[in-house]
RNA sequence: GCCCGGGUAGUGUAGCCUGGUUAGCAUCAGGGAUUGUGGAUCCCUUAGCCCGAGUUCAAAUCUCGGCCCGGGCCCCA
């Protein structure tokens, strides 16, 4: 080299070669296709948005993470950190006039200003989807198996679903008579699995022990039986809808075809706009990054100035996705070889216009044609072409083309023929 | 933002601890042996110590800072 490459890609970021660039597509092929089978359709939002929109929701708090800038004409500007916000903005300013239920699924790029590590990149992509109207076991359960179906179509094996409720979550914490700070404090506990530290968190804010061990049980309960015994006498009607509901969810989604489906009460999703039902799916040969996807039921409209409306959704993160799949060490099909590899045999004459012909007419044809670019000599084409996989070469050369053919050679079994050009498309 | 480990041709690596030959090997790429016939073999060529400062007669090697990558935290909408 003779001058030093003076740049390198940003912090994060990441460049796709061909290999990889061929598996991602595969992947998201896969995936749409899913989404396509349970009637959502695929929309796009802008790169960008508007500040305000993107801390409408969490505070100020989360601009540390963003790409936040001031545009030429002093606009307060930041790129998507996810999808859900842009969606749901996009839903109140076109879309609340359409037919319920609406069903939209996206793919893109979002960004967020943080540490990279491996499946955590500043440029990452995630597919999910919005479901907006519904609002019933049927809808949920439903929104819960595609998330499922999609990770299973796009090839990965070893999945972890966990079902939660906050209906039934923020009642129990409540009840343990804490003040809004404490609460949101042990929510993160709670998300955590910190139950160690939580205990004594409870502890130490002056909840009585009984009621602190009541709560860690409760939360742990991996079925909601097994909860309700716990809470018999203490039930109140709030909390028993929010258990029926859940019970609802989990046996449709069992119909739904979903295996290995377990209660989580202590998922919490650290976030404020979730509502109801909330569920996360893993990838446990991941570690520490190895939430591969997230969604539940959550309420955003009203804070956008739209008409309430019931939504849920989820995001997968694909980049995870692919990860996931190269750890089980997911056999990706093999991309499609060129059909037809053409060797101008020396340079003489007309003989690169005839090769240049003889592709267009191939290509026309449907075929997948390459012409020999290096000027190789037809050794070192072959060799080529065979290592890269083609089946045919067709050699184009002076003494067949007087009598209007070429050769063609079978790279598998090395036979040859001569064929008039006419009749070349079918013989590749 | 914090702690730990790492960075040598395009790729994978040896060398570093214990400073001192022309930085070795494999693979890939291009060319040739073979100017009209591939898969083998042989030969040739291109190409590297992440960046900067310091210590030293001398730094890939030791020290410090930066950048980037990986593991773990914080966070994770």
């Amino acid at each position: 080299m003779a001058d030093e490459c003076k740049f390198e890609k940003p912090r994060g970021t990441r460049d796709f070669g061909p290999d990889e660039m061929y598996r991602r597509r595969l992947v998201e092929k896969n995936m749409r296709e899913c989404f396509e089978r349970f009637g959502y359709r695929e929309i796009q939002t802008p790169t960008f948005e508007n500040l305000e929109l993107l801390t409408a929701k969490s505070g100020e708090g989360i601009i540390d993470e963003l790409y936040d800038f001031t545009d030429k004409g002093g606009r307060r500007l930041a790129l998507r950190p996810e999808l859900t916000a842009p969606v749901m903005r996009f839903y109140v300013n076109e879309m609340q006039r359409e037919t319920k239920p609406l069903k939209l699924f996206y793919l893109s790029n979002c960004f967020r200003y943080d540490r990279p590590q491996k499946g955590r990149y500043r440029e990452f992509w995630q597919i999910g989807c919005e479901l907006i109207g519904p609002n019933s076991p049927l809808a949920h359960s439903e929104v819960i198996s595609l998330a499922y179906e999609a990770l299973k179509s796009a090839g990965v094996q070893q999945i972890v679903l966990r079902v939660g409720s906050l209906g039934v979550l923020k009642p129990l914490i409540t009840g343990l008579g804490l003040d809004g700070c404490d609460e949101r404090a042990a929510m993160r506990l709670i998300d955590k699995s910190e139950y160690e530290s939580l205990e004594k968190f409870l502890s130490e804010k002056g909840v009585g022990a009984a009621d602190a061990k009541r709560f860690l049980a409760t939360i742990r309960c991996k079925s909601i039986p097994d909860a309700r015994a716990l809470l018999s006498d203490s039930i109140g009607s709030e909390l028993s809808v929010a258990f029926d509901y859940l019970d609802n969810v989990m046996r449709l989604l069992d119909s739904f075809g979903v295996a290995n489906c377990t209660l989580d009460l202590a998922i919490a999703r650290g976030l404020e706009y979730y509502t109801g039902l909330v569920f996360e799916i893993d990838a446990p040969l991941l570690g520490a990054e190895k939430q591969l996807c997230g969604g539940g039921c959550y309420s955003l409209v009203p804070l956008f100035g739209g008409l309430e409306v019931p939504t849920s959704g989820f995001a997968i993160g694909f980049d995870r996705t692919i990860v996931a799949l190269e750890e089980e060490e997911y056999s990706f099909e093999t991309p499609r070889s060129t059909d037809a590899f053409i060797v101008p045999v020396g340079d003489g004459g007309r003989l690169l216009e005839c090769a240049a012909g003889i592709s267009a007419t191939l290509r026309k044809a449907g075929k997948r044609v390459e012409v020999d670019l290096m000027a190789r000599s037809v050794g070192k084409a072959l060799k080529y072409a065979d290592k890269i996989g083609v089946k045919k070469a067709v050699l184009v050369g002076e003494n067949e083309l007087e009598k209007g053919a070429v050769l063609v050679k079978d790279l598998v079994s090395g036979e040859q023929m001569e064929v008039e050009l006419r009749r070349l498309p079918e013989c590749v």
